[in-house]
DNA sequence: GCGACGTACAACCATATGGTTGTACGAGTG
DNA sequence: CACTCGTACAACCATATGGTTGTACGTCGC
């Protein structure tokens, strides 16, 4: 096992406007969680919690900087997510293959794609 | 205003397993929400909800035909959230690039892309 | 060593979420 | 018309979420 992909946190952490742009801003991975509370108008507190949502989730990694703690984004997660969406659109895209080829066929090949859990 | 796309309500709607089997399922857009409800180990209504929770974040759509409300996911949807992944992919590649590249530059370029909101 | 800075975490509150049951309504079928 | 099927929605409950404040710990500068 290494480690399946939890969409649920993936998703439900890119659920917040504020999280997606500390995914954004993560992507440099220069700032500090102080440095990046600053750019929003609540606590710093509520920034580390949303941080740590986007950890959990596998989006952003947190390493020592001196005594601060940089943030960073990890692309490997947003690659994930991308290529789930991407899985539900070639099934959309098989359909249509589908119904534009249904040109009397056996009628017994109905095969599926593992696209999740 | 073409009805901009709500991340929020997009991204929520796909952090839940259940959810996300139903718009992988409505890609064919044959069942209406009691044959949905058949698959999963909940009440109908909790599958309505879900269907509704998709229905507003613009993944699927209802169809009346006969008695029923055909579920259909809308591909459009799923383009735009897989495309905010893509833009953030692409600061990320971005972002490797300039450091690569950093031999001696007039450090007064720093161009950013609009990805959200 | 002391103070300031950056981080971490617990306690608390209001509201949202995910589930339940029950009731109501519109559209086909006998 | 009466009945059933599929849908819709309200009321309710337990738990999760997003925010707050307060306290505590590690690390650097003096």
């Amino acid at each position: 096992m290494i480690a399946p992909p939890d969409f649920d946190r993936i998703f439900g952490a890119l659920a917040d406007a504020t999280r997606r742009d500390i995914v954004r801003r993560a992507v440099d991975g220069e700032e500090g969680v102080a440095e990046l509370a600053s750019h929003y108008p609540m606590s710093f507190a509520a920034v580390q919690k949303h941080v740590a949502i986007l950890e959990r989730a596998g989006l952003v990694t947190k390493e020592r900087v001196g005594r601060r703690k940089v943030v960073r984004t990890n692309p490997e997660a947003l690659r994930v997510a991308r290529d789930l969406l991407n899985r539900y659109e070639e099934l959309w895209r098989g359909r249509i293959d589908r119904m534009t080829a249904l040109v009397a066929e056996p009628s017994g090949t109905t095969s599926r794609t593992e696209t999740d859990q």
